[in-house]
DNA sequence: CTGTCCATGTAAGGCGTTACATGATTGT
DNA sequence: ACAATCATGTAACGCCTTACATGGACAG
């Protein structure tokens, strides 16, 4: 389960309660890793029971709120977990069933279905972008330069993975409004490896 | 849920058996939904329930065969759900969660974890243009040269994310090899809309 | 005095995976 | 004789979402 891990990562930097691991996770990883907060509560008394992590409960007014901590334990179960690579990882896109049996409906209602995901890809794209350009200088001046460095690599990876997608729906609509049912040609992809 | 939808999908071409579906799954839309045996069966009972098709019973030796028949609500149902825009989809990407946190493992780790990434990307990446270039050709001489178009873009899809995950991954692997914490520079792309 | 923020959780249901179980037929 | 293919399902568990419930503090 990442969820898990994602919230020892969190952890491992400094301790938090489930109310503001939640707001960490819409701040950073929910483009790659969204989870909502019923969610965290229970995965965090799962992390408890597990001994990854230990509560440290404040009281207060109304309910008594509860910092987390990470352990030795969690630490090392998360290194290990970080340091494993995964299987291919598989992928739901319920985008691409409309486009598959497309051919069950109108061209301009697959045309609708493809244009509001444009819109949508497009205001996300420029979403990534505005905060990439937001943090990108930070790096060198930040206190850990490498770990800013790699978070941010993870936005490079949203938004080379919107421009294809954007890239992908305007040919789509392109062709479709054109009635023009030709294909991309990727021969002149290299592909250096497997070739003699 | 799409599965549901997927399934009413390819009984909209013809009847099926679970055991058939299950096949036609593996064998056209695995890369972007894929589906189990028994998720199959059960969605099935469900879709028969709320009356989206019906089963036609075939007396075999051992256990008898089902065959599965879309009907007209299930037609409906199916159209209704293809033509709706669906929202953003939410993704859950652990290697991007792995990238984050990789300041708390060493350099090494990070790029074993990357490699083996790019290898499975790539192999992925070869069976994709393979199929591509198997299919090709036939969209002209199809009895339904629409349907054929639409269903290999989602290849294209496919192929044209993998490109760009392989991209990315080559240069995040070349940067870490190299300890060059730069970014990349996004300025020059144009974002035509939202500009005045 | 209304709403938002802080902060906690429960309940129920849907979706997905893994493992298990049955049993005839066909190919090597 | 053994394995693969055809064909059906159940059980159990895990993950995720949605909705609901509680209640103080503080700002407009």
């Amino acid at each position: 389960m990442s969820l898990k891990h994602a919230i020892l990562g969190f952890l491992s930097f400094q301790p938090f309660t489930g109310y503001d691991l939640k707001k960490s996770f819409d701040a950073s990883v929910r483009h790659f890793w969204p989870a909502n907060q019923s969610q965290i509560y229970r995965t965090l008394a799962q992390l408890t029971q597990e001994g990854f992590v230990t509560q440290e409960v404040m009281e207060r007014e109304g309910l008594d709120k509860k910092v987390y901590h990470i352990t030795d334990s969690g630490r090392q179960e998360l290194h290990r977990w970080l340091a494993e690579p995964r299987a291919i990882n598989e992928t739901r896109e319920p985008l691409l069933l409309q486009v598959f049996f497309g051919s069950l409906i109108s061209d301009e209602e697959v045309l609708n279905v493809l244009r509001a995901e444009r819109d949508a890809a497009a205001a996300s794209f420029e979403q990534l972008k505005a905060i990439y350009q937001a943090y990108g200088d930070t790096v060198k001046t930040h206190e850990n330069p490498r770990g800013q460095f790699l978070s941010l690599l993870t936005l490079e990876y949203g938004i080379l993975g919107h421009q294809a997608l954007l890239d992908w729906l305007a040919s789509v609509i392109q062709r479709l409004e054109t009635g023009d049912y030709s294909l991309r040609d990727f021969n002149d992809l290299t592909n250096k490896e497997h070739r003699e």
